[in-house]
DNA sequence: TAGATACATTCACTCTCGTCAATAGGAGGA
DNA sequence: TCCTCCTATTGACGAGAGTGAATGTATCTA
């Protein structure tokens, strides 16, 4: 994989948690931590992200997404993707079908960046 | 006030958390809080916040930030009126200065928002 | 009052993002 | 194999964000 993530690294998270409001903060954790949240700084992704908390079985097919959104089947690939480099949700494809599934443990991630 | 603000009320905060995992989160909800997560989503707002968060008196006033951001005065001035809008800071005018304070709650609300 | 200082606003520019139409790729069924 | 369905990608467009030069506003000092 990656593919492009220009200078951006997607979900390494190799040292985890670069939190907001303990280190100084250097313009290289500034950067990937704003990548972070540029995937939550959208509506429509937002509400992706709620389909999915909300799913019984943890997993929504890409075209169970296209109604309640509002959007486009490309408009909606699309978002999936961005989430998807965030490290947010993951696509497992079976048959024709992809079906996505939150990553808790990504969110707790970026959930502890901001924790007071 | 309330100026500019299109379609988004900047800070309210009525209904306070609606959480992006617990409820099915409507397109209004969504963005209210994409708007919230948008603030956070630049490297040069995110380090705005660590600045304020190490600060000693919790204060910083503007002048101070020009430096260590390596911007333009009017663009710190830009940003710290994305994040004020937001509800993320809070300016205090006194004298030929304005100093700048965290509002912690504010983030701590953000962050409950996707609470695992 | 006049000048200096600190911050905000306006304006113009560039670049990215969200969106959809069109198209390509991939998998199952006939 | 051919066809159909589901998803991803490409291309193009308009809207919005980040940036800095120039300017405006507010406050303090002489």
């Amino acid at each position: 994989m990656a593919k492009q993530a220009s200078t951006i690294e997607p979900a390494t998270a190799d040292h985890c948690c670069a939190s907001v409001l303990a280190a100084p903060l250097d313009a290289t954790d500034a950067a990937e931590l704003a990548h972070g949240f540029s995937a939550l700084a959208d509506p429509v992704r937002l509400r992706v992200l709620s389909i999915l908390a909300a799913a019984p079985d943890g997993e929504v097919c890409v075209c169970d997404f296209v109604e309640p959104l509002g959007k486009s089947q490309p408009t909606v690939s699309h978002h999936l993707k961005i989430l998807s480099e965030a490290g947010l949700v993951h696509g497992d494809r079976r048959g024709k079908w992809v079906w996505y599934s939150l990553n808790r443990a990504r969110l707790a991630e970026l959930q502890a960046t901001i924790a007071a």
